[in-house]
DNA sequence: GTATTACCTAAACCTAACTTTAGGTCAAGA
DNA sequence: TCTTGACCTAAAGTTAGGTTTAGGTAATAC
């Protein structure tokens, strides 16, 4: 059993964070001894949850939800295991598009690298012809790269 | 030269964002025609640039220094350089930090795969000595992969 | 000539997810 | 005893990033 304060610590989170996910039902089996939140491993198991559903994209609300399933009961496994199936498509959609923004940050970083050098933006701009879209200039820059 | 409307079709949002980035400073060198905005080349690159700053976690008043850098020329190379250097380092981190939620997903997309066959969450719970970390249950995870 | 469409502005409004404030309880240590 | 620290509540405040509203212009379509 933890106190909020010692939960705060092990999660790096404010105990005002704790308090507002509390309160907006996201421990709902949270036991009190004489007003005092106690959080069991259920809790810390929970909150490790939150953690993985708010990165990944999902709101408080939803994740309420997801928390009143787990009190439900067994009834409620399709409905649980269609959400993380739901978040684990977004998130893998995610990790593409987040490859393709490093991808034109590489390409920043070495058209500012080349810039920086020779200390002439034009002189790179003629390297590569106008309007060329983002995914060909990428390959200006992996034929550069090194 | 694009109008306003074009362009919010062209990248899919809506005109009134497109008023709201302008308002911010993000198009610092827009012409205007009798008071109605003409995008050219540049101010579609910068939106290009814009959703990417944007994707890898920057507020609009830090793209909005970018955007003053640039119209202040050469000068600011550095700074320019040092911003995507940053950025890129932040996405690498994302992208980790995603695969790690990635996991936990897959994990618990195992997990409800079998309390849905089974309609047992305790026979799985069994399956899983109490209190194993998160990094050690992805293992089993992917010894019970397909 | 009038109705529709695309544009414009300033300013008010909205939402999620917290955070802060103001006030209170209770137990332990000096 | 008193004061310090950890906990509690309800309610107000904050912030970013838009969106909506209300009112106006100007060209084109019928």
């Amino acid at each position: 059993m933890y106190s909020i304060g010692q939960v705060a610590e092990m999660f790096n989170l404010p105990i005002s964070t704790l308090r507002y996910y509390d309160k907006q039902g996201l421990f709902p089996k949270m036991e009190r001894v004489s007003g005092i939140r106690k959080f069991s491993e259920t809790e810390i198991e929970a909150l490790r949850v939150i953690e993985c559903l708010k990165k990944s994209g999902l709101e408080i609300k939803d994740i309420k939800q997801f928390m009143d399933w787990c009190v439900e009961g067994s009834s409620t496994y399709p409905q649980r295991k269609a959400l993380f199936e739901k978040q684990r498509k977004i998130v893998e959609q995610e990790l593409v598009r987040m490859n393709k923004v490093l991808d034109m940050l590489k390409f920043k970083c070495w058209y500012y690298e080349l810039a920086t050098q020779d200390g002439n933006e034009e002189k790179i701009q003629s390297m590569i012809p106008d309007g060329v879209p983002e995914e060909v200039r990428i390959i200006y820059k992996n034929a550069h790269k090194d």
